[in-house]
DNA sequence: ATATGTACCGTGTATACTATTGGTACAAGG
DNA sequence: CCTTGTACCAATAGTATACACGGTACATAT
């Protein structure tokens, strides 16, 4: 598995991280079962700081791509091939285009959408 | 009609005057039918930009509050006081609180959610 | 000429928000 | 003592955008 991250890119560095192991994934450089770096050895490896890469491997790890087994270290989850190329942002973004075109049609301003999509944001996290 | 508007208040100037004429419209101060002052006129009146009054009115227009008809100028709309307790701003808010609870459950972070929202919103400007 | 609402271009400012990153500490186990 | 993953709190910098404002122009009608 090799692995590049550009500190000079403007993406940020945990996603360039996700991308990078979902395509080791998709290539077959790494198999199901596979254990991979534990976080703070990727982090020493890249000069990257522990939580964005413990940022990036709790990402993986809830679209199924990879499994922690706490201690044990970290490993490529059973269905990862299948499961990372399922996109839950293309999910979301398809979903919030049909409301917001619905609230367009129905004359609802740019900004009070905005302003509904922050409030609602605040009232679901307090 | 009493209109007050405080520049010192937080609340916009374009929200406070579109408050004030629905409270005068549920007060019974204006009835279906009555004229309101132009654009321009309202704005000399408070020192007010006539795009700021405009603002309001259209607004107040898409809500059927008011009606304008172009250079005869603006009145109260015959629904005006039922119309101005409907809230679409009300209903955004809810609409967009399920789908984000629904995000939510299936594990999606808020920020993910406020970067589809982004996308959503610039895909459907462009 | 004057008045109506509306549309387009623009500017600036202040604010609020958020993503990213970092540091520290913890329980569980070898 | 070492590792594993994880949770908490904090600071920074950068972005975005809402808001108000200005100017000009148009078609319409009195």
């Amino acid at each position: 598995m090799e692995i590049i991250i550009d500190i000079e890119d403007t993406e940020p560095l945990f996603s360039q991280l996700i991308k990078q192991i979902k395509q080791a994934v998709q290539n077959g450089s790494v198999s199901p079962g596979d254990a991979l770096p534990s976080i703070r050895q990727m982090a020493n490896d890249f000069g990257m700081n522990s939580k964005t890469v413990a940022k990036a491997y709790s990402l993986l790890e809830r679209d199924s791509v990879i499994q922690t087994r706490g201690y044990r270290g970290t490993f490529i989850h059973p269905d990862a091939r299948n499961n990372c190329t399922v996109d839950l942002n293309a999910w979301v973004l398809q979903e919030l285009r049909n409301k917001i075109e619905a609230f367009k049609k129905a004359g609802v301003t740019d900004s009070e959408i905005r302003i509904g999509f922050s409030s609602a944001m605040n009232a679901l996290n307090s």
